[in-house]
DNA sequence: AAATCATATGCAACTATTTGCATATAAGAC
DNA sequence: GTCTTATATGCAAATAGTTGCATATGATTT
């Protein structure tokens, strides 16, 4: 499984609750992995009685208390066990793909209204990508030193939905011939 | 769900056993749909429960018994209206991107190894498009007609890997560095 | 005043997928 | 002769992820 390793990996730089985890993986990860909240907060648990994190409470008024997760040796130690060991190449399933191999079952503009609603979601996360980009490239090139492995999995959010876009062009040239 | 959708596309233009849909699942969906066998079989078991298909017996000497199924009214008529109601957005979870993220905690040879052997099976899978794409772009006009669908899912996957591979050559390029 | 959003956590039920096991034959490779 | 591949099916257990529900407060928006 991915995503203790994920939840490992952020609490690896930097402690944080289960709220802030989830904030984190929209921020940072979220472009290659998602997570709802439920499964950060149920992941969470699990990691801890497995001793890979600790955690200690902070008493809030008014809100219900924050439970914040650190990093134990043994946490560290299973990141970098998995870090060291392959991985499988991510799988796809994506039932968009499925639907136009079916295309020949509905009509046209059906087809194209759902191809828009997807590019447009695809349009948006291009343009987050890009603008995280620009924020990156306008440091100097000391500041950009640590960042550089995140810039570089932000690089393939970008040339991953390049591609689908250019994609969806091809297959609206088709429905519209 | 859409691996049912999955199988009853394929059942929709042709009767078959679960390991025929195996074997058209790898050779016409595998590059964007992933199903192990365990998982076709299980879902034949239910959607047949659900009366969306049939199932007639071939004994066969020497080999258990094939189970051919086909597709049912009701089977036919979920499939449709599955495909006017949009779907989501496909769901990226990719763990070589969760350890490039992580990867100031291993030493860049290991993540070097990493990568080109995810490059090797990119590359093969890019390779197998392209053939199956020649294979198209050779039939006359008129009998690329019924294949002009899957054709622009073969062109998903042909992009889809070109634009992996072009953001491995950068990684490479700062991991040599 | 009411509605929504952000903070903060979690259970329960369901659906989806993986991993390991299990069986049985025939054909072809080494 | 043994090993692998292809044919043909499936169960069981575990892990992964989704959907719906539940609670409670403070701040901002309409």
């Amino acid at each position: 499984m991915s995503l203790k390793h994920a939840i490992l990996t952020l609490l690896e730089t930097e402690e944080g609750s289960g709220y802030d985890l989830l904030k984190r993986f929209k921020a940072r990860l979220g472009f290659f992995w998602n997570a709802s909240h439920q499964q950060i907060y149920s992941q969470l648990k699990s990691l801890h009685q497995d001793g890979l994190i600790n955690c200690t409470l902070e008493p809030q008024q008014g809100k219900p208390d924050r439970k914040v997760y650190h990093m134990t040796q043994a946490g560290h130690d299973t990141l970098v066990q998995w870090l060291e060991n392959p991985v499988k190449v991510d799988k796809v399933n994506d039932a968009l793909l499925v639907k136009m191999y079916a295309g020949h079952l509905i009509d046209k503009p059906t087809m194209l209204a759902e191809l828009n609603a997807h590019r447009v979601i695809h349009q948006r996360m291009l343009d987050t990508f890009l603008a995280l980009e620009q924020e990156f490239l306008a440091l100097s090139t000391s500041k950009q030193k640590p960042f550089e492995l995140p810039y570089l999995t932000l690089r393939r959010g970008i040339l991953g939905e390049q591609a689908w876009l250019e994609w969806s062009k091809e297959v609206e040239r088709y429905l519209l011939k």
